[in-house]
DNA sequence: CAACGTTCGATCGTTCAACAATCCGGCGTA
DNA sequence: TACGCCGGATTGTTGAACGATCGAACGTTG
């Protein structure tokens, strides 16, 4: 074993080493804030206000400010500040719109159907179940987005994992819009209404993947996205 | 006239009045020299040269730096700065499973055929046709461009318009990692073989979409876009 | 009293200067 | 040739500064 292996080994664990910057840590924490609902949509991010808290320049932090700007889940006006987006209905139709054409297309077009990738969308439906057998609904709702994730990663692409992953880290916004507009408390029983019908729905379309059904399996989750959209839409005209 | 109707007006035209930071500005230039090829991947963009050709402080640039690296134009390493990307052939297939993904897509989900839309797909294809014509092939490919920017605009959807956009940026890159890659100057003998055969079957699709026969039209391009990306990943291949 | 002009503190946009950390190439040594 | 070491150059991050802009409070005027 002269050198070749060596390296070809070493090589697969690069992408342990890769330090990552501060720029970076910024933008990876408050995204987690923001779709967490820890921030939630409309807060004013104060430049210095943040740059105390957090204790890193204002210049490092208006990086990542740039950043989330870009992905949509700050709004940034000139001389203004930033404030964590707040998305209209129209904004949520268009999620809708996209998500129909990347999660449907990902799962017509799911190239290889690679063992581990189809086994992660069983597996997040099971979560879902045991979740929903617990009464943690809280938890159905992180399962179900793991499900769509990995609905989509059929596709085994990184480029479409990355606009699937900003897509849901948007929807996510829209979600917290309901839940702190007017009244404070999330309510539970709302929350449950949204995913209980859903997470059979998931079953049926992870064992239509599992049995290589896959145009079954995209016109069921074209449907199931409409009736989504439709209730998330009616949720959120609801409270204006 | 009271009142309702001047604001009216006049809020339609607030898009007129948005200033623009000198970031966006350096952004906006820098990822026009970047698609257009005068600064052809690989190239190393010093932070000081950068600085003192367009007369920005260093913070500034390093925003736009982070933003044209998160929309995969730049690569940027710890330590090492930024370069102009140069995409392998690996990240010319995903592009292309993205591709595929989104303008189908768009093209089956084309949701209200506005008029104009439409109208928007038959002028890319015209001026495509005159360009052939007058054999301005490079003419030619920016029509092409223009041509799947309007099929993608059928969607309606200013969210798939961007992504689109991005994906296009990059799939310009490519285009200038053959034509710099070893000789110097693009053979133009080589575009014309690239663009030629799509003339005709742009006006094939576009004539289906304002019939209104989508799927026709979307399965035409399916099998479009898989010509495509073997043409070009063939080319890839070639010069390595 | 309602509309308008002014002032002022706070915040943002941008620049500049500094320093530590890191990379890269060259040089000497074994 | 391989290795270790050093120094210049570049990047990462910080802190401070200054003008520009915003928003709200205040006073003025009709």
């Amino acid at each position: 074993m002269t050198s070749a292996q060596w390296v070809d080994r070493l090589a697969a664990d690069r992408s342990l080493l890769e330090r990552t910057s501060t720029v970076e840590r910024v933008t990876d924490l408050l995204r987690q804030r923001i779709i967490q609902g820890e921030l939630p949509p409309g807060t004013q991010l104060s430049e210095v206000s943040a740059k105390d808290a957090l204790g890193v320049s204002r210049n490092t932090l208006r990086e990542a400010f740039r950043l989330l700007g870009h992905e949509r889940l700050l709004v940034h006006e000139m001389h203004k500040g930033v404030s964590v987006r707040k998305p209209s209905s129209a904004d949520v139709a268009d999620l809708y719109r996209l998500r129909r054409i990347i999660e449907v297309g990902a799962v017509r077009h799911a190239a290889t159907t690679k063992r581990e990738l189809v086994t992660a969308v069983a597996r997040a439906v099971r979560a879902g179940e045991q979740a929903a057998a617990d009464g943690d609904w809280s938890e159905v709702g992180t399962a179900n987005m793991r499900f769509h994730e990995a609905l989509v990663g059929l596709a085994d692409s990184p480029r479409i994992n990355d606009a699937m992953a900003g897509l849901l880290a948007e929807l996510r916004l829209a979600f917290h819009v309901m839940s702190t507009d007017e009244r404070g408390g999330l309510d539970p029983e709302r929350t449950r209404g949204f995913y209980e019908s859903y997470v059979e729905r998931n079953r049926a379309i992870a064992d239509q993947v599992a049995d290589g059904e896959l145009d079954a399996a995209a016109t069921a989750l074209e449907t199931y996205l409409a009736d989504a959209e439709a209730q998330l839409l009616t949720a959120y005209a609801e409270r204006t």
